[in-house]
DNA sequence: CAGGTTTGCTAGCGGTGCTAGGATTTTGTC
DNA sequence: GACAAAATCCTAGCACCGCTAGCAAACCTG
C-alpha cells in the first residue's frame, strides 16, 4: 500500500513537470519549440514516457490550457471585483483580458487559438472555463440592456479576442491599442 | 524573344498553376494537407520546382491569402453598395463578412490567422487588403459618430473576427451566430 | 553541329510526432 | 532469499515534414 501510494505520486509529480516544462518552453520560446524531444530531455526521460502520461502532443498542450484558464478567470475577477462602479468594472475586466493575453501570449494561444481537441467534456476545463466567462458575464450584465445576457457576453468576448489576436499577428498597430479598446468597451456600454 | 516570351509565360503559367492546386488542396482537405510533397505531385513537377517560384511554403499560402484578400473586398462591396440604407449596410456587410469566412475557412485561415510573413510592403496586398478595409470603413462611417474612424472600423473588425475564430473552432455554438452578429452590429450602430 | 546555359530531377539532410519490441527493474509468492 | 510475474522505461525506427545540394537532361545560341 505504501510503495503503491508512492509511485502514484512520484508519477503525478511527474505528469505535473510534464505540463510545467511544456509551460515554460512555450512561454519562453513559443510552441514551435516545444518538441516531444525537447520535452523528455527537459524532465530527464525518454519521450515514450510522455505518451503514457498524455494521448499526444495535443493534450499535453490542453493541459497547459486548463492551467490558463484557471489563471485567466482569477485575473479577470480581480479586476470586475475591484472595479469603483459597473460602467469601470466593465472597461476593467477588458482590459484585464487583453492584458493577459498579452502577457501570456502562448498560454492564450493554448487556450484560444491552437488546441481544438480540449476536454470540453471532462471536469476541470468547464470549471475554470465557465468561471472566466461567468467573470465576463457578470461585468457585462449591468449594460445587456435587453439583449441575451450569453449572447452578449459572447460577442464582447469576440471582440476582445479579435482586438487580441489581430494585435499579434500584426494586423493592427499596437500603439492604437487603448483606443481601440476604449471604442469596443463604450459602444457596448452606452 | 517569341520562344523567350514562351517560356516566361509557361511559367507564370505553372506558377499560377500552384497557387490553384494550394488553395484547391486547403479548400478541400485543409491547410495541414497541403504539404510541398502533395503540391509537386498535383502541379506534376518535382518538389524542388515549387522553390523556384516561392521563397517556401509560406510564400505560397500568402500568395493564395492575397487572392482571398481580393475576393474578400469584392464581395464587401458587394454587400454595401446593395444595401437599403446606411444602417443596413453595417448588418450587410458584416453578414458578407463572416459569410465568406464560413464558406472559404481555409481562405480566411491563410489571410488572417496563418501566413504571418505576408508582403505587406509589396504592391498587391496592400491594395486588395486596403480594399476590403475601405469597404469595412465606409460602411462603419455614418454610426462612427465622433469617434475616430479607423479606430472604430478596426474595432469592428475585431468582432467580426473573434465572432468568426472562436466559432470556428467549436468555442461558440454555431446556432447562436445571427444573434451574436446581431449584438454587434446593433451595439456599434446605436 | 558544338558549347554553354538554363531547367528540373534524384537523393538526401535534419527535423517532426509517434510506436513497436525488448531490456531492466520492481513486485509478489513460495 | 530465490524465482516467476508484472510493471516500467529505453533504444531504435517508422512515415512524414520543409527544404537543398549536385548532377543529368533539355534547350538556345553561334
Amino acid at each position: 500500500m505504501s510503495t503503491q501510494t508512492r509511485r502514484e505520486r512520484e508519477r503525478a509529480e511527474r505528469e505535473r513537470a510534464i505540463v510545467a516544462a511544456a509551460r515554460d518552453l512555450a512561454l519562453a520560446e513559443g510552441w514551435d519549440a516545444v518538441t516531444t524531444r525537447r520535452l523528455a530531455a527537459e524532465i530527464e526521460y525518454s519521450q515514450p514516457v510522455l505518451y503514457s502520461h498524455f494521448k499526444g502532443k495535443d493534450a499535453i498542450m490542453a493541459a497547459v490550457a486548463v492551467e490558463g484558464f484557471a489563471e485567466l478567470a482569477t485575473a479577470l475577477a480581480a479586476a470586475r471585483t475591484s472595479a469603483a462602479d459597473p460602467r469601470q468594472a466593465v472597461a476593467d475586466v477588458a482590459a484585464a483580458y487583453t492584458t493577459f493575453a498579452e502577457q501570456r501570449p502562448a498560454l492564450y494561444d493554448a487556450m484560444f487559438t491552437l488546441a481544438v481537441d480540449l476536454p470540453f467534456a471532462s471536469q476541470d476545463v468547464p470549471t475554470d472555463l465557465a468561471r472566466g466567462f461567468a467573470e465576463l458575464a457578470d461585468a457585462v450584465r449591468p449594460i445587456a440592456g435587453n439583449d441575451d445576457l450569453e449572447a452578449v457576453t459572447e460577442t464582447f468576448w469576440s471582440g476582445l479576442h479579435g482586438l487580441v489576436t489581430l494585435m499579434r499577428s500584426g494586423r493592427l498597430r499596437r500603439a492604437d491599442h487603448d483606443r481601440r479598446l476604449a471604442v469596443l468597451v463604450d459602444r457596448f456600454s452606452r
